[in-house]
DNA sequence: CAAAGAATTGGGAGCGCTCCCAGTTTTCCC
DNA sequence: GGGAAAACTGGGAGCGCTCCCAATTCTTTG
C-alpha cells in the first residue's frame, strides 16, 4: 500500500520546494537538470501522482469530457455503433491524457437531475453528445450553459451554432444506390431505417438523388420501413419481393442480413436474382456468412475525431462552430455482383 | 450563460454565510426552516451548483467510480454482455449520485500510463474492473494501491482477498444440460466457448458434471470449441453431425445462433431432430428469429449490483472480501422441445 | 572585476469547498 | 424573569495544487 503523498513532501524528499517539483511534475522548462533528475528519481521511487481535485481547483480545468448518450438513443446502446464510437473515443482521450465519464440517461429523472450538476459544476472540460430527437432539451440546454460541446450526427433542423460532426448519409446512400445502377439495376428497393431519425431521412435522399440523377422512377412500392433490426429487414424483404426488385439497398447491413436470409427463404440467388447493398460496415467481425457490399462509416475515426474537435473547442471556443461531415466509402464485396 | 458562483455569493444573495449555503446544499439539519428556504430559492434562481473539485479537495472523496476494461478484453467490447454491463452500471450510478467514468485499454501502454494516474491521483473512489487473464498485471496493481475494486466476472485463480461478483456458470450450465436429459435425450453435444476464459471452462464442467450425475458418458467427439462466434458455432456444428447428436448446448447464444443455421442447411428439424439449448439471453432484442431456450444471466442486475458492493467497500472497507455468485435462469422457449 | 542580465528557485496567495469550534440567538422551565 | 440548554450561525483553517513575483544564484560582457 501505497502512502498518497504531496508535492511539498516529494520536495522535502528532494531538497527542493513544492514550486520546484510542480515545474517537474509539468514539464515546465526553469529547472536545472541535474535538479530535475533528482526529483524525478524521487517521484519514480514514491510512485507520485499528482492530487487531480487539487489540480482541478487550482487550474479550474478537470481533464475530463462527457459522453453524453440522451435517453431517446440510450436504448440503442447495444448497437455495435456506439460501441465503436466509445472505442473511438476512449482511444483518443488515452492518446491526449484525457479522462472520460460516461453519461447514459435512462430517464426523464437522470436527465433533470444530471443535467445541471454535469454542466454546472465544472466537472467536465466538454462534452460529447450523442444527437438525438429534435425536441429533446439537452442541447439547448447545454448552449445555456457555458461548457463547449460537440453534437455526434445531426438532429432534423440544427440550431445555430452548434458544433458537430456527422458522416454524410446522403452521398453514401447515392454512391450505394449508383453502384446498382451502373451495375444495369433497374429496380432498385430500399429498406429504410426508422424515419423519425435523420440518418435515415437522409439515406432514403440519397437513394432518391441516385434515382433521378439517372432518370429511373421512384416507386413508392419499392421503399419499405426496416426499423434497422434484422427481422425489420426480413419482412421487408417479403413485403418487397411481389413487387419485384432487382436490387436491394438496405439502410444498414442489419437489415441487409435480414433481407439475404428472406431472399435466401424464398429460393432467390443473391446476386443473380436480386443485388444487395448494405450500409454500415460494422458487423464484419461478428458476422461473415455473407460477403456484404457495403457503405462503410469510418465510425472509429470519427470518434477520434470528435475527441480532437472538442479538445480544439475547449482551447480555442467555439467560434467559429466546427461543423464537419465525413464521407464515407462504397466497399464492394460479392451481395452487389460486382465481382462475377 | 449561466456565471459560476460560489457558496460565499449565494450567501451573499441570501443573507447568510457561506458555512450555511453549505449546510443547506448538503442538506445538514440544522438551518431553520426559514432561512433553508431562503437559502433554497437563490441556488435555484441561480442555478448554483457546488464546484466539484472544491468539493473533492476537501472531503478527500470525488464521486466517481471507474469501469476498466482491460487490453486483453476490450476487443470484445462490441459484444452486448458490455453493453448491457454499463447500463446496469450507469443505471445505478445515476440513482446513487455516482459519476462513471470509463477506461477502456486499447495497449500496454495505455495500461502502463493510465493505471497508476488511475489509482494514485485520488481521481477515482473505487474502481469496477472486467475479469481479465490470469497473468494481466491489472488486479495486482490494484491491489498495490490503496483503492478499493471490484472484478466482474472471476479469473481461473483468483488472488486472496479480492472482492468479486460473477455469475454461477457451472449450475447455469449444469441446468442446461440437465433440462435435456429430461426431455429425453442421451447425445448431448457441447459447443464452447474460447477455453483460455474462465466462464468457458465453468460452463464445460457444468455440462460434464450433468451427464456424469445422469451417468451418461462424456463423448469428447461431441465437444467442439466455438469461439464465442456465430461462424464458430456454425462451423463446430457441422463438425458435430457426422457423430449424431440429438441435442447442443451452445455456450453463448451467438453460437447457438450459427449452430441453428447450420441445422437449418442440414435439412434437420429443431427441436425434433435435434433440440438446442443456448447462454445469456443477451440477445432477445436484436434476435428473435428463433425461439431459443437458453440460461439467462441477469446482467442488468449485475450491473447494478456491482455499484452496490463497491460503495459498499468504500464506505466499509474490503474486509472481509465481498464474493457474490448469482444465479441464472433456465428460460424454456422452442428449440428444446419442452413446449411440443 | 563589476554590473547587468539571464537562469533558477522559493514562498505567498488563492482556487471553492468542508469541518470544527466559538459565538449568538432562541427556547424552555422553574 | 433569569439561567441553562438547545438551536442555529459565522469564520478560521486547511485540503494540495498552480501562478506570480521576489529573491537568489549563475553567466556574460564591457
Amino acid at each position: 500500500m501505497i502512502k498518497k503523498m504531496t508535492l511539498e513532501e516529494i520536495g522535502k524528499l528532494a531538497g527542493v520546494s513544492r514550486s520546484t517539483v510542480s515545474r517537474v511534475v509539468n514539464r515546465q522548462p526553469d529547472v536545472k537538470a541535474e535538479v530535475r533528475e533528482r526529483v524525478m528519481e524521487v517521484i519514480r521511487e514514491t510512485g507520485f501522482v499528482p492530487n487531480s481535485a487539487a489540480r482541478s481547483l487550482a487550474t479550474q480545468r478537470s481533464g475530463i469530457l462527457g459522453l453524453v448518450i440522451p435517453r431517446s438513443v440510450a436504448t440503442f446502446f447495444g448497437d455495435p455503433y456506439f460501441a465503436r464510437l466509445t472505442q473511438g473515443i476512449t482511444q483518443a482521450c488515452n492518446a491526449r491524457g484525457y479522462m472520460l465519464s460516461l453519461f447514459l440517461f435512462h430517464s426523464n429523472n437522470d436527465e433533470e437531475l444530471l443535467l445541471p450538476r454535469l454542466s454546472q459544476g465544472s466537472f467536465l472540460d466538454g462534452v460529447i453528445v450523442q444527437a438525438t430527437r429534435d425536441d429533446d432539451p439537452i442541447i439547448p440546454q447545454l448552449m445555456k450553459a457555458a461548457l463547449p460541446f460537440l453534437v455526434v450526427g445531426r438532429l432534423n433542423t440544427m440550431p445555430e451554432g452548434v458544433s458537430f460532426i456527422d458522416v454524410d448519409n446522403v452521398s453514401g446512400a447515392y454512391k450505394a444506390v449508383e453502384h446498382l445502377i451502373n451495375l444495369g439495376h433497374e429496380r432498385i428497393a430500399h429498406i429504410t431505417g426508422s424515419l423519425d431519425n435523420r440518418a435515415s431521412l437522409d439515406r432514403l435522399i440519397g437513394y432518391k438523388n441516385a434515382l433521378a440523377a439517372h432518370n429511373l422512377p421512384v416507386d413508392e412500392n419499392l421503399i419499405v420501413d426496416g426499423a434497422f433490426t434484422e427481422d425489420g429487414g426480413y419482412e421487408a424483404t417479403r413485403d418487397l419481393l411481389p413487387h419485384q426488385p432487382d436490387a436491394i439497398f438496405a439502410a444498414s447491413d442489419i437489415m441487409a442480413i435480414g433481407a439475404l436470409r428472406a431472399l435466401k427463404d424464398a429460393g432467390l440467388q443473391v446476386p443473380n436474382d436480386v443485388a444487395v447493398v448494405g450500409f454500415d460496415d460494422l458487423l464484419s467481425s461478428y458476422q461473415t456468412e455473407f460477403a456484404l457490399t457495403t457503405i462503410r462509416q469510418p465510425i472509429l475515426r470519427f470518434g477520434v475525431s470528435a475527441v480532437e474537435v472538442i479538445s480544439d473547442i475547449i482551447e480555442n471556443g467555439n467560434t467559429p462552430p466546427r461543423q464537419k461531415i465525413y464521407d464515407t466509402e462504397l466497399i464492394i464485396r460479392e451481395t452487389c455482383g460486382a465481382r462475377q
